[in-house]
DNA sequence: TGAATTTCTTAATCTAGGTTAAGGAGAGCG
DNA sequence: CGCTCTCCTTAACCTAGATTAAGAAATTCA
């Protein structure tokens, strides 16, 4: 049920049988449809979701009224809402299945009941939130240092599978431009390769 | 010596008096002259700091060759490379002294043997790193959802101090403009409170 | 004290990317 | 087969903020 969960663990700390019995106990399994929300704003955002299968992502709603995607979670990757997490106040984020998806789904209490008996947690969890400190610094070096176009080709070069997966209009969403825009940058990139425009029509 | 350092820590887990000094043991002291640098890109930033006094900054140089702010860190805040802490790689980022500051500074392989011996350390920045993600969420909330004036505003209204501390072209890269359009908009911002403007010269 | 250096301001001009509007194309469905 | 819904594209126009350039304050230091 929970193998893929282990088996992300084991590659940081070593547990025990009996651990990983804990562990398993520790979560749920759930389904969620496409589309379908596992916090929406104003609630609190009392658990963390690690993706089994398919692909959630964390978004807001702006001033304006348009949806703006912070965060996509792929296969093996952790998404919470960590301010509203450690808070308990209501959320100003919704996560969403971008696909039909499968979590495990750590309630925050439980997280902590969990890490009190199993140490190893601790460190586990220590590790892979370098890890997302490592990722959020280098996310601000690309934000600042490179134009959108920039970003949009080293996204997809690092991604091209996840390129593929979702919606360019999420995707725009979370490089922080309109779809309209990638669009234009997509279509400027695709003359390259046999495009239109070189050759007179006929 | 580590005082403040220690009552951090003491925030989020209690130490015995034996771990308390093991801790001690594990830090060395530095003072950091204004404008000098604790990491240089090119450099492995192999260690973290904590600000015992003063204020540093992390910033890395854009392809146009302008210096971008990414991160700022007061007292008793942590700052780190944690993409060339982890992977080892050289740095692309500087940490750089703003003023005179005096930081603790923790090695990352005396980090690890510091955590093996004292687990509790373990749990201690495992609770900082999520507040460090919930910042880091937050941030992407403000930085998107926001205007450049929007986000001067809250940003001063949250850290008054701190706004008086900085020169306002080291927020500006902060904040993502240049000095030049933070200029326009404190001008616009004092005209309320009994600036020039509205009544005639004299 | 005054000269040098650093920081801040103002204003004219420019541009990356947004907005609006319209149409096209694929997928699921009855 | 055509209808609806979702998604993508193109193009004309618009705006937030950058760039450039020139001074004006404020610091620093001899």
């Amino acid at each position: 049920m929970y193998a893929a969960l282990l088996a992300h663990i084991a590659r940081y700390v070593t547990l025990t049988p009996a651990e990983a019995e804990l562990v398993a106990d520790h979560f749920t399994c759930q389904p969620v449809p496409r589309k379908a929300h596992l916090l929406e704003a104003g609630q609190p955002g009392s658990a963390s979701y690690f993706v089994l299968q398919g692909c959630l992502r964390l978004y807001f709603i702006t001033e304006k009224g348009t949806e703006q995607t912070t965060q996509f979670a792929l296969e093996n990757w952790w998404l919470a809402d960590y301010s509203s997490l450690l808070s308990g106040q209501p959320s100003r984020c919704y996560i969403q299945a971008v696909e039909p998806t499968v979590v495990a789904v750590l309630d925050y209490p439980r997280q902590e009941a969990l890490l009190a008996r199993v140490p190893a947690l601790e460190r586990y969890f220590r590790l892979l939130l370098q890890r997302v400190a490592a990722a959020n610094q280098m996310r601000w070096v690309h934000f600042y240092g490179e134009s959108l176009e920039e970003r949009y080709r080293f996204f997809s070069a690092s991604f091209p599978g996840f390129v593929q997966r979702v919606p360019q209009y999420l995707l725009a969403s979370y490089l922080g431009c309109t779809p309209e825009f990638l669009s234009k940058v997509r279509a400027k990139t695709t003359l390259g390769d046999a495009g239109p425009g070189t050759a007179a029509k006929g």
